[in-house]
RNA sequence: GCGGUUGUGGUGAAGCGGUUAACACUCCGGAUUGUGGCUCCGGCACGCAUGGGUUCGAUCCCCAUCAAUCGCCCCA
């Protein structure tokens, strides 16, 4: 118990932390070339903001939110996602003068009560994009091009594009009725899951692998049927954007999104080897969110990626960049006279940056030898007794095995080369 | 939340109802004099996830718990 993280947590180790700094450099990298901003909001929110924001029958709100009382009765929300904090900081800090289209990215720990399994986990964590003021189209097709190009740009391959559109409040309304009236006709034969769903959101039943494959399936009615004017100019022109920009895309008319904010654009990016967890990012448009939450009547797009099942997908693919974490010196103390000497000797090639170890456990010269190798250091600097008697350092460069006896202050200048 | 599988040292793993829990790697120490990487020698589980139970006896059987994992669900 005492030496067990919390079900669904997971420590990110020295071994493995390399690879997270280096992906989120590659996330500042597409951000900056996109012109999204940084914004880091609380790790915890009013618990209000995400039963509005993200929809009270939801599943995420309904049975998966980190929820609590602090000490001062308030109810408290760890974020499951980072969405309605990004809107609310927006909305508090008037992000929206003087600026028209706000662009934002954010990475962070997210909290969600799931069964965890391989790329799902209790905290885990989510690079996000958020573009608010705009409702052209175009901005939708940035935000997709954004999370595509920067997958593709970590050389993840496999990678299938999947879009859609969910209408909006003046067209979805029409077609969940239309859905929910075919599907009741067809109760009986829908399965458990799926006669839950036809009061909670039809719209899922589409998605459904058990019933995929049943005949009344196929003659369900399509979105497309349904859309109002604006969805479909808007649906229509996304598609033309991304061709334009030669990505390859499915639509998937089955794809729907879970929280209640989604708009118009729903998309999705899957990595298929990753088996039951193979989204790897998704998003779409919210244009009814900000003014869920409080504000003037706002467009607005964005997506959420999931980062471990990005490391994930790499590691699968080999593609995680091995960390360099050799050192240049390595200080080998022979007996306890020369110990404060090469105390100081280390410090002082850590005051000129090059960086060194020594071994603190007085072992042998051998055990230090051996340490010295296997720290990766180029050179070995020994000091006994005779280097502490004259002043001086023995240097061997470990790569060559060739050693000489220099002068104390000649050390930097020996090893900057 | 539902169903399945799994759980042996730092890692990969063998094992079986019955006296010393293989093996490999890692790690640690050593092979005379202040020196690595090769080789050789030696050491490292009083314990087989945890807690119960069955049994003369359990790491091997049963139950529970915990955890990982696969699928469902959900989603990133």
């Amino acid at each position: 118990m005492l030496t067990n993280a919390p079900r669904g947590t997971k420590d990110i180790l020295p071994s493995q932390a390399g690879a997270w700094q280096w992906l989120e450099e590659k996330i500042r990298e597409v951000c900056a070339l996109y012109s999204y901003e940084e914004i880091r909001t609380p790790t915890f929110e009013h618990t209000e903001l995400f039963k509005r924001g993200i929809g009270e029958g939801t599943d995420v709100v309904e049975k998966e939110m980190y929820t609590f009382t602090d000490r001062g009765e308030r109810s408290i929300t760890l974020r499951p996602e980072n969405t309605a904090s990004v809107v609310r900081a927006y909305l508090q800090n008037k992000l929206f003068a003087n600026a028209g289209l706000v662009k934002l990215f954010y990475v962070g720990s997210m909290f969600r009560y799931d069964r965890p399994q391989a790329g799902r986990l209790r905290e885990f964590h989510q690079f996000g994009v958020e573009a608010l003021g705009e409702k052209n189209p175009a901005v939708d097709a940035e935000i997709i091009l954004l999370a595509w190009e920067f997958l593709r740009s970590l050389g993840l391959t496999e990678l299938k594009l999947k879009i859609n559109t969910v209408g909006c409040p003046a067209c979805r309304p029409i077609y969940r009725q239309k859905l929910t009236e075919y599907f009741t006709e067809n109760a009986d034969e829908l399965c458990g899951d799926c006669r839950r769903r036809l009061e909670k959101n039809p719209m899922r039943i589409l998605d459904c692998k058990v019933d995929a494959l049943k005949d009344f399936m196929d003659d369900a009615p399509k979105i497309e049927t349904c859309l109002c004017d604006d969805c479909r100019e808007h649906f229509n022109a996304l598609k033309k954007f991304l061709t334009a920009a030669g990505v390859e895309y499915e639509i998937n008319p089955r794809l729907v999104r879970g929280l209640d904010y989604y708009t118009k654009t729903a998309f999705e990016i899957q990595y298929a080897p990753l088996g039951a967890q193979s989204a790897v990012a998704g998003g779409g448009r919210y244009d009814g969110l900000i003014k869920e939450i409080g504000g003037d009547d706002t467009p607005a797009v964005g997506f959420a990626a999931g980062l471990e099942r990005i490391l994930l997908a790499l590691e699968l693919q080999g593609l995680v960049p091995a960390q360099d974490k050799k050192i240049s010196a390595f200080v080998v103390a022979g007996g306890a006279a020369a110990e404060a000497y090469a105390f100081k000797l280390l410090t002082d090639l850590r005051r000129e940056k090059i960086s060194a170890a020594m071994d603190f456990g007085r072992k042998s010269m051998k055990s230090q030898m051996k340490a010295a190798a296997k720290s990766g250091a180029k050179f070995a600097l020994i000091v006994g007794e005779d280097e502490v008697a004259s002043s001086s350092v023995t240097v061997k460069n470990l790569e060559t095995s060739a050693q000489e006896k220099i002068p104390r202050e000649k050390i930097f200048e020996k090893i900057n080369g």
